[in-house]
DNA sequence: CATGAATGAGGGTTCATTCAT
DNA sequence: TATGAATGAACCCTCATTCAT
């Protein structure tokens, strides 16, 4: 596109860098529509012909960029992690516990727009974990290390009580942040996605550390 | 079955017995087969015909007991929730805040042998919970209302603080309850099953409504 | 049932002559049944479970008096026959024009009260009539004899044409017979029931053969 | 492929077309395939795997082109009665006389090559004909709606009886010729499939509506 | 690279048949 | 005899995967 004066020949010098430009942008979107179909169906529902229909490519053509299901998956979970990790990040002008809050609160706003991950983080037998090796383990390590630099921080800036168990509290935080970034998405009953709710899970969290 | 007190009728009470004995335990045995593999691999993994070949039946013997597959889930999830709420009752001498730790503690446990339960709890529509009407609905309501009670017991008791939010305050406490239940029967470095953890989270609970 | 001296012993002398007409008993009703089922439900709809909750009596015993299913079809066909001829044969009294009247007339009421038949007639392929040997093949024999026999009669009597075709038109009587015979349970607006119709059929039979 | 003709553009015109043609013409096999084992065995017996066989294709690909085996035996039955009724269209030059006779013999001709119609014009109800929708509904009205225009044309043109009771005799004359059009493919001693007989149905019919 | 027609293993389910009681 | 619990082959259907084009 950026080739105007590219000659009309079918096999131009220009043409390769084109047609892997035109290849990721497949790729992409084969990814995006996975995550789509998992975060709604789950492991079995997403079918391989409903996502090459969502991404508008072939059949075939997703066996050309993944291995098979199982590897277009992992690598689906894989990237859904690193992002979610990245919107998460602490603002540099943040303490320690408007940083806690803040995390909990982008946490829930991150899972409101992408459905997959509140399962993810359940670990749902749905998605079928088990099948896929790294990709499951390393789903909530990098979250836990987040947090527990943040409890440190808070404790070495006097902050926060400096008797707490990092680690333990650490995970409890995890735990409750994801969980109610789990139910963001929600229309159950069961599992109200009330403000108050998660004001009261933040306010149980800072009343726990604070010193 | 040759006991000294059987009754020389023909038609005795006990002689169509053993053939009902019989079946029944077969029954009880794929309802456990079928807890099994749900808890283990979602309900699209849980196939029919695994579920027979662990309870040791035959395929079919599985459609004389349940109309089908769903109705045999369905059967299943009543069956755990209600040994699980039943489990979970607090016992009448003690206090509000031992009531809180011992559900707690007691919920874990009863998770430590019923993997199916955290499954459950985590109640994932996509697990295809929504198939099944009242058994799906219903799973967390009565863990929620015994919270509750419990916590106003404490405020009249003036054990806990009066200005809770009790419904909020209910909400987080049954969700911190069900995630370290579910983690209990794991074997998952990322959500580890440590008692320091659980101690960590009770702490929280209790530091958070006590007066 | 005449033996009302015989003693109560299990045993009895009468008891094998008892134990007899109670197992003919029980034979018919099966055959009843499969009768039933089989005018209702072709023969793949006509399940042995079914025919032996109809008869009464349990799914094992069906096979005490018939090898399989088939043979248990193949009898019922035999019997429905027999009756259906049975019922058919003229009158002393009826001259050959009201014979073959009646007959007709006879024919479409027998099959208004045993809906297996028509389709027999028919040979409908649901009911899977290659698989019997003999009780297929005889099914209209007998009946094509009988009107050839009141068509000669007739001729002889000088009340027919003496230049039939006997053996053809014995045949498309037959036919017609069977066919309205075959209608005559039926709610189908496009095979419609009508008086009207059989009067029709019989009229141009009996003005095709009258002299 | 490499035909003389064949233009040199790369997405030509033709390129798809042999893949869709291929295509094409397995669908036609499957119906034809379909339309044997459902005349040979009814809808029961034409199981689907005997189908595919029949056809030289996979099971699956049955799926490909038809919702599943209903639909597909729907559009079997559309089909062949389509070609039946287009077949025995009386010819302008014939008069209706030789109209009624004609179709007569055609339809005979037709089913001799299409061993499902007579199954089909039986339409047994119990042979799961109620499962479609039009296509069992409206089998035999377009028939009914010929031999009626035929006899009111006779009628008027002063070559049949003018008092005939139009509608029964069309029911009957359809009757007749949908039977031994049945007959047309067997091989069953008991349903002979003899030129006398089809002459003497003929002639009865003949002198019965002629004037 | 890209397509989508084609495959076939495996899913849930039904039902004729057997056999311990 | 009579029962009905139990079996397993066979049904219809879905979908991950392949391959000729």
């Amino acid at each position: 596109m950026s080739a105007d004066a590219s000659p009309p020949t079918p096999e131009s010098t220009t043409a390769p860098s084109r047609r892997r430009e035109e290849s990721e942008r497949k790729r992409r979107r084969i990814l995006e529509a996975a995550q789509e179909c998992l975060g709604e169906r789950g492991y079995a529902g997403a079918t391989v012909t409903e996502i090459a229909r969502r991404a508008g490519v072939s059949n075939g053509l997703l066996y050309q960029f993944f291995t098979n299901k199982e590897a277009l998956i992992a690598q689906v979970l894989e990237a859904i992690v690193r992002d979610w990790v990245r919107a998460m990040v602490p603002r540099p002008e943040e303490s320690a516990a408007e940083a806690l809050e803040g995390m909990f609160r982008r946490s829930v706003d991150f899972c409101r727009s992408h459905p997959l991950l509140p399962a993810l983080l359940r670990g749902d037998p749905e998605l079928q974990l088990t099948r896929m090796g790294a990709a499951g383990r390393d789903r909530v390590g990098p979250h836990r290390d987040l947090v527990a630099a943040i409890l440190t921080r808070g404790i070495e800036a006097g902050e926060f009580r400096s008797d707490l168990d990092v680690a333990s509290i650490a995970d409890v935080i995890c735990q409750l942040q994801s969980d109610y970034s789990g139910r963001a998405y929600r229309n159950d009953a069961d599992f109200p996605d009330d403000p108050r709710i998660i004001d009261a899970a933040i306010a149980m969290i800072v009343s726990a550390v604070r010193d």
